[in-house]
DNA sequence: CTCACTATACTGTATATACAACCTTATACA
DNA sequence: TGTATAAGGTTGTATATACAGTATAGTGAG
């Protein structure tokens, strides 16, 4: 990928790399805009765009003439937790099985370049995966892999790990990104699924990022009578 | 609001208002920096940093070497946020207006007696409304309310305040549980919302608590073709 | 006509500099 | 002691400048 990284983006990293590892915690004081310059030689106006982000991202702090602080951790859960569909089926008391219907490389195309916020086609690896609970089809993941991220995925044995299983197992999943549809699925999806024309379908559609590079784009269709999507969440705080 | 407000910001409103009054429309080419640098005699870093938040806000696209573009503007709905439907779609330069087809007093039924975790029957507040974009509906929502958390809801005018509004506008938000499924639309639901029976639909159940009580419950339908579920989530730290 | 090269425009980043506004602390003075 | 003032550090904004990378249009050679 891309490693000359811009100077303002590893000032950005570093310092989330701190909060991450925990060195800062929430309330802690992150350096000032001339402590990172004389810490990394650089201007303060790089310094300053690196905290600014950062603060616009929800991560940092700032309060003029004082300082610049790390944010309580954003109350915000994702509606959909990365969960493991086979760990997920198992705490039920189901068995779970999968079927694979395509592992393989192939070429990124136009709307594949945009998922993975690429500047020109490159491979990507794609696996479409039926996930069954009791034999019952109740998933299609079609997912695309980023091979920069995951060079060995295609080597991978999918019926005894699944591919979120394995990714997480990677990367740290830093940033989702969900788009939830209400779809009527088309031949190919009634045939995996085992189901009628009639019976709507959610798709739910999921970037997730790592080290500031898209790690997998994925697509999952669930039958609406075989699954409801669900979150319960508690706000510590009340955002502005 | 503020009067001296920086000249970066005052670029960025402008280009913003030409967004949302149909001036610029998805795919309109932005003035470049330069132009910008000549139209507000600014220099070329203000005009910098005013696209590039535009860009990180989601309204702009940038190539380098081409030029910057209006966007195409995604209807998405937060899946966690508690946004106001009103407010979203006045951001996106539309019109809301909304019909409403039941308020009143009515006792809890045995379901909703679960819903807001009682113990016996007691009145509930109830009121159906469709909202409206650009005289469209696309959202329909039924929505009970606990009159304890909310005695003058009856009483409000919905004309110009979303339930939602006014109900975060008494009390903060301090959990939130969602239940996302793909249904197909009944007669009534293919009525308000002017559909069809084969249009799969989003149903988007919340329950909102604050101080211990639930306050109220409520069920979104959004047709599918004119509108999706969003959330991006940066995970400051790794969930398990 | 075709291909290679060039000029041009645009975005992206980085720096040095400047000034304003804000807050805290230390100091001087009454 | 109490108060006003000054100093220094911090963020916030704005500018001028420079160079790199990318895409496109045009130009000229073969």
């Amino acid at each position: 990928m891309n490693l000359a990284q811009p100077i303002y983006a590893r000032v950005k990293d570093h310092i989330l790399a701190q909060i991450r590892s925990g060195a800062l915690v929430a309330g802690s004081r992150v350096p000032s805009e001339n402590e990172l310059v004389s810490q990394f030689s650089i201007s303060r106006m790089t310094a300053n765009r690196a905290l600014r982000e950062l603060t616009a991202d929800g991560f940092l702090s700032r309060v003029p003439g004082v300082g610049t602080f790390v944010r309580e951790a954003t109350p915000r859960t994702s509606l959909i937790e990365l969960r493991n569909i086979a760990d997920e089926i198992a705490s039920r008391g189901h068995h779970y099985s999968s079927r694979i219907e395509d592992l393989r490389e192939m070429m990124a195309t136009p709307n594949l370049i945009d998922d993975f916020e690429l500047r020109a086609t490159t491979p990507l690896y794609h696996i479409a995966i039926v996930h069954e609970e009791n034999g019952m089809p109740v998933q299609f993941e079609d997912r695309y892999v980023n091979p920069f991220c995951a060079p060995n995925f295609l080597k991978q044995d999918f019926s005894h790990q699944t591919p979120t299983a394995y990714l997480l197992s990677l990367l740290p999943a830093e940033e989702l990104e969900h788009n939830v549809e209400a779809i009527l699925p088309d031949a190919n999806q009634q045939r995996r699924l085992k189901i009628s024309s009639s019976e709507p379908c959610l798709s739910l559609h999921r970037r997730t990022w790592s080290g500031g590079h898209v790690v997998t784009s994925a697509t999952l269709i669930y039958p609406a009578s075989r699954y409801a999507l669900y979150s319960r969440t508690s706000l510590g705080k009340q955002t502005s």
